[in-house]
DNA sequence: TGCGTATTTGCATCTTTGGCCAATTATACG
DNA sequence: CGTATAATTGGCCAAAGATGCAAATACGCA
């Protein structure tokens, strides 16, 4: 595999690692929790989520491992608050292919 | 759990469900091809990613799920196109958290 | 009708994720 | 110091995802 070969796949192997890190259901109420709060410590978020507090840690550090969120410590709490402001041109999009299918199933129907 | 409740959870799960399908190299790169070439074939497809044709229709099926992609049979090929128009606005909203990241590192490094 | 090509589907296997509980770390407070 | 609280990490298991090979479908064509 040559450079350019290699440098496509890593374009595509690094999308597909913010993409997966949004692609799951408490994490995007973690993203859509942080836009509207600015930020919040895990205590705060893990109780919006309501599953263990260790599940919601891991999945604020996937969130922070793509680099959507970012986290500072205060005294024992850990604050997260999203890095990135695209976000809901980024979910109007999704929207629109979700709302693309609910027509398409109307069709169908009637 | 109430309806209001039971619409967030649905909201969240069908958001999850377009971008998981997003959320890997192969199918990316088919939404890339696609928006390039307007339409193309399995086998064509095949050619460019590299895997078994069987792999590959199964990429497609998903994308053809979650609402990305349509397909259209024409003799014995299927042609796949996208359906959505949206993706250049999303893909650079991703970009840019990548791009976000390496100036980070860059700071880590200096 | 029978062959060849394009595509999908049925396993089998391997890897990755998600989730909880328990243990550990870090910090505040008495 | 000892204890309580916030957060992360390790271990484990169940569920989901990726992928190739082989078999089944669906067409086109002679």
């Amino acid at each position: 595999m040559n450079r350019a070969e290699k440098a496509e796949k890593a374009k595509y192997e690094t999308r597909a690692k913010v993409l997966k890190a949004l692609a799951h259901p408490a994490r995007l109420k973690l993203v859509d929790e942080l836009a509207a709060k600015e930020e919040a410590c895990v205590c705060d978020l893990t109780e919006v989520i309501g599953s263990d507090m260790s599940t919601v840690s891991r999945h604020l550090a996937q969130l922070k491992n793509a680099g959507i969120v970012e986290s500072e410590k205060h005294g024992q709490m850990v604050f997260y608050r999203l890095r990135v402001k695209c976000l809901t041109s980024l979910f109007s999009c999704i929207e629109s292919v979700v709302k693309c299918q609910i027509d398409d199933q109307r069709r169908v129907l009637s």
